[in-house]
DNA sequence: CTGAAAGCGCTTACAG
DNA sequence: CTGAAAGCGCTTACAG
């Protein structure tokens, strides 16, 4: 049974395309009697528009693409979540496709969404991205993107980001108040925009409260992700080279569950011996014994924001209205639970 | 900067628009010279077809549609990633749609979907489905469409599925084979044929070694979903009411975290007091202590394999061959841990 | 109030 | 080897 069309509606009611393309749309030049013909037959038809066709007249695809660099990830997840939803009442689809952190993935798929002509794109960078000339032929060609969470500087186009840097450095600060005296951080890969800001919270927060600090006590992931090994890892091993260090701030929530599995397993006593802040509230960090304190991260409202920020832009661009890249910064919030004192 | 088309890059050459389509697909019958020339110009012009175009000819358009009930779920995550993966190397790209566990977004999803003239729908059932003509539409309309993990056994479509009461069974058995005497069940929601499969595996099982079924011991959710809460209200209301339970299936690993967190607050061993097995074999069910016994589902094959499914029957479709619904059963594991004896 | 016509950017059967 | 023409299914400016 093939798909419905204008002219077949058009012939069984004899009369043209062009009155049954208007009268579908409620144009005001249609009597209301041939509207009412017309709708009906179109709902015992089941008749739905051809999309290509539609998308070919009016340049506008009514979808937009999603680049993220993990689709398993709890934070990712409730950003998809956010943007599908919100997508959703203005009638956008999304097509979603993963950078498993490659730099060399997400070109290629920022082209191909690009030779799709998705009305805007949307894209948290991968770790291994460094250079961003796929992102600003994007720009050169006129189409609305945005970047969330994982952005890029020197790119000119709107972000919906969190305050890295204030982030931790409240997070640090809670370790100091709650009296740890050397505080070591696991930041995670180099080069993300976020890693960086946040270890550079880190240090000001230590700093700013006169204590040393220490490059010693900063662990580097071996790759581009953040597992559960990494935490493991490098919990085994400042154990073993700063058996003084009394306090962490970990780059993910994912990485502190590996390190406290760790300690868990060394008999280290948190927060007793040790105390540990992540980052991201993933909902296991609320579950896990003990629970950890740490940063709450809205992904979901990111997702959101996102998404009306694209559909902003997009609209800009349809009527012809330049508009200028916007940096919106979303909320924040420390959750104290059971893996810092008191 | 619009996109380049067939006919700018024909008129800088001073050919026909014919020519440079042919010629940009290889055609044996271009002079190899005006190939080179065409493909050099459409390079250096940054030539992307206009898919629009292309889709309205042909009838294809290398998109998918994927519904699922909850995209912040370990499980749908990684079979999300099997499914994108997959469709990667066909070129395929995918829409991703939620339906919050809700029949009616379900059906308007479908009805979204088919109107966007996609090759071809993955389903995942909601909970509360249990009208299928939105699914039946879809295959009186030709359209290809495959359902996996919760599905209907009255769509006549092809279905990607774990063998859930055998691996039921196996589960329940390892409680036996570990000493447990009462066995309790939290089967999550009454509708999903899931939920339906992993009840008769339990059962069966307890049947076979000459246990008594005790329908008191089998507890539902209240609502639609399976809740770390489900898990934690329903261990309050197993551990008063019957206290002599040994052992307890659970429909789904993040019900069994939620019911340890339960027992762990109740002061109840595990396994020493109760034994409990889960379902899934999410990663934190490694994680939490104790560590979870459980059953390995896999949710990236199973995208991969339902994809490879679907590219099937759209290949079979596009050529007018008739191809018959196909049942493909993936195997699962029972991971063993902690939560179990020995 | 209705409709003929042009055109969106392609592909392909056909003619030369 | 090249190209004119038709057509995919719509929308919309224009004429009447």
């Amino acid at each position: 049974m093939k798909p419905v069309t204008l002219k077949e509606i058009a012939e069984k009611l004899n009369i043209s395309v062009t009155t049954v393309s208007k009268a579908l749309k409620d144009y005001s030049d249609v009597s209301p009697k041939t509207k009412a013909l017309v709708k009906e037959l179109a709902a015992t038809l089941n008749y739905t528009p051809n999309s290509f066709a539609v998308h070919l007249r009016t340049k506008e695809s009514k979808t937009i693409g999603l680049v993220i660099p993990e689709v398993v990830h709890h934070f990712f997840s409730n950003v998809i979540k956010g943007i599908i939803s919100e997508a959703e009442k203005e009638g956008y689809l999304v097509i979603i496709l993963q950078s498993n952190e490659s730099y060399e993935l997400e070109k290629k798929q920022i082209e191909l969404l690009m030779s799709h002509r998705v009305d805007g794109i949307l894209i948290s960078l991968a770790n291994g991205t460094a250079d961003f000339k796929h992102l600003n032929a994007v720009i050169e060609q006129d189409k609305p993107l945005v970047m969330f969470d994982k952005i890029a500087k020197l790119v000119k186009c709107s972000k919906i980001i969190i305050d890295d840097q204030k982030a931790a450095y409240i997070a640090t600060q809670h370790l100091i108040d709650t009296g740890c005296k050397r505080i070591a951080h696991f930041r995670g890969p180099l080069l993300p925009q976020n890693s960086i800001d946040r270890f550079l919270g880190y240090k000001k927060a230590l700093l700013d409260n006169g204590m040393e600090y220490d490059p010693n006590l900063v662990y580097l992931n071996d790759c581009d992700e953040n597992s559960f090994d990494d935490g493991k890892m490098n919990a085994a091993k400042l154990y073993k080279e700063h058996n003084d260090v009394d306090g962490i701030f970990i780059n993910t929530d994912m990485v502190a569950i590996g390190a406290i599995s760790e300690f868990n397993r060394l008999g280290v006593k948190i927060p007793e011996e040790i105390s540990i802040v992540g980052f991201s509230n993933w909902f296991m960090s609320s579950v896990i014994s003990p629970t950890i304190t740490t940063i709450d991260q809205p992904g979901y409202a990111m997702g959101q924001t996102a998404f009306k920020q694209l559909y902003k832009e997009i609209k800009a661009h349809k009527n012809n209205v330049a508009i200028s890249p916007e940096i919106i910064q979303l909320e924040t919030a420390l959750v104290k639970r059971e893996s810092t004192k008191n």
